[in-house]
DNA sequence: TTGTAAGCGTTATCAC
DNA sequence: GTGATAACGCTTACAA
């Protein structure tokens, strides 16, 4: 691997460096004559340009970083999958940026950008990883960013997700107009905006329908499997039960109906449970789960074409971009039992 | 965001250039008084090294490449997290090439290492992705490279996974303990080595029990739960059915399991489903899918520390490493019906 | 259309 | 312990 640089190339060519270069990068300000002629010579020599050589020299690295909490959580696969489509195809890599939640990770991740590592970020949490001067504007503060599926509360940024607000009403719609009074829901972390963007549609449609808000059947959970179990015990244990559970995401709709079965309710006689996320198993759980499907490719599509759009030098404006969810009506929700 | 470079520091600080990158790579160099006195100037001035600087001189770019065929496999998304981890720690970052099965994109990733942008590679791939003079030791031709979950056919690749044959014998032998007589395998695609490592494991069982091998019951899929459903519909056509369908990976037991009930049979009264991989799900389908469970959080450990050891500059011994792969017993496996 | 030469921000090699 | 200086491999004014 005896390294063969531009200039090794441009001394076997007898050209100048700088042509090289150019041959690479502008091969339209090259004659056909001597492209030919060094191309010929890049590939007899198996030369590969050093792309650092070049990013120290452009101040582009050529890389994006992706902060997620959880790439082992399917619906950030599914987003992130998309977004390296997106990327690659751009001549962007992606560095994954797994933080597990935790602060210091995010801040680390972000901090690729300071460094040099990095040319712009995909933000997958709420929080904002960068220190800001909050007395100054934003933009000018922070590199190209675009948040995936969340809200970080503020406007002045880039933001693509589905509107948690009318997808958790309409979920909740549906409960109602099959008849369900009383309706549970078993939310994610309460530090997370998304999370309480769907109670506040949960609000809504309970409000909208003239139902009562019984705090008992309010309960956060930590979207997991096993909270959903422990949410959905609690629930069972009140004196008037629900009879329809809308869990904040699909893990938890398992974890509920996993409890459900167990102690013998009938899902949907009993008890109906509607997921949100619309992750692959959803449909192949029993009874197949209703939930809110979300469009993880076209989440991930629009989110690194408006980072590319923001690399390019161009001004992408700021606020959030709404993309349509879709209510899949399976087989764990009917009718409210009649008493 | 006026960049401010080693040199600002080290005249601010009243000290060479040389000295600032001394405190920040080897501080152990510098007198506890300039030390001190550089680290303040470095705080006061937010001042963060460009790492694209060093590379160059370094020739180290800090970035590992995972090259994988599908994040969004939970296999994957495991073994990744964990490595993830491992780099981080290790103060690398991980640059994510989701390839989607593609020799080209096998081959884009594997660049980054020869154009400066990665020290390493992760494969959880089975082909190399490097130009390869077969005449020629490997050694050399290759940058440190561990391979994850397959088999390169190549015992001078460092490649960390289960014993495949070994996994799959198990459970095949555990079915023939339950005395099935005609157990089928629903096999991967052909040009997967480690599916025809599981396949010479079920070979294997069922020859030491002194079965028949028929031709009928061996079916290739595709990894996916649809694939489980077309491949468990040729199974159940068969004049004489199977009363045991060993699948490959979860998914395609998911499928298999969701055709038999919707055919009316009963898992496993009348048939057993054995899957592999223990994905997440398989515990919460109904019945909880038996299958065997891949150490994936010790798989991905593995692999980053062979792959930091390499990129340390130590020797790794080539050749496969075998993790301990465990056979876990749910619902949907039961002795053979009684005819 | 091509060449010259000055960096990009760091670290390594010498001296001192 | 510290400083001067020359790289690392490339791009890009500017000049020719």
């Amino acid at each position: 691997m005896a390294t063969v640089g531009i200039k090794d190339i441009a001394t076997l060519a007898k050209v100048s460096p700088a042509t090289v270069s150019r041959v690479l990068s502008s091969p339209e300000l090259v004659s056909k004559k001597t492209l030919n002629k060094v191309k010929k010579i890049i590939d007899e020599m198996g030369y590969r340009p050093n792309r650092i050589g070049a990013s120290l020299r452009t101040r582009k690295s050529g890389n994006i970083v992706a902060i997620i909490p959880d790439i082992t959580n399917p619906v950030n696969a599914g987003i992130i999958r998309a977004i390296e489509q997106g990327a690659q195809s751009a001549g962007y890599s992606i560095l994954l940026g797994d933080t597990q939640g935790l602060v210091e990770r995010e801040r680390h991740y972000a901090d690729l950008v300071t460094s040099g590592q990095a040319d712009g970020v995909l933000l997958f949490c709420s929080r904002m990883p960068f220190r800001i001067d909050p007395t100054l504007p934003l933009s000018g503060q922070i590199p190209p960013m675009v948040n995936a599926n969340e809200n970080m509360g503020n406007d002045e940024i880039v933001q693509v997700a589905v509107d948690n607000v009318a997808a958790a009403k309409a979920a909740v719609d549906y409960l109602v107009a099959q008849g369900h009074k009383r309706i549970a829901a078993i939310t994610g972390p309460d530090d997370i905006p998304s999370s309480n963007e769907r109670l506040q549609g949960y609000f809504a449609a309970l409000e909208e329908a003239g139902l009562v808000l019984d705090p008992d059947l309010q309960i956060a959970g930590t979207y997991t499997v096993d909270s959903g179990v422990n949410c959905a015990e609690k629930l069972l244990l009140l004196r008037k039960r629900p009879t329809a559970i809308f869990c904040f995401n699909d893990e938890m709709a398992i974890g509920v109906m996993k409890l459900l079965k167990k102690q013998g309710f009938l899902i949907p006689e009993d008890v109906s449970v509607m997921g949100f996320d619309d992750i692959h198993y959803a449909e192949y759980v029993t009874p197949a789960l209703s939930t809110v499907h979300q469009p993880l490719k076209e989440i991930g599509t629009a989110c690194i074409n408006l980072l590319l759009e923001q690399l390019r030098g161009n001004h992408v404006p700021p606020g959030r971009q709404f993309l349509p969810f879709e209510l899949k009506l399976r087989a764990s929700t009917g009718p409210a039992p009649h008493f």
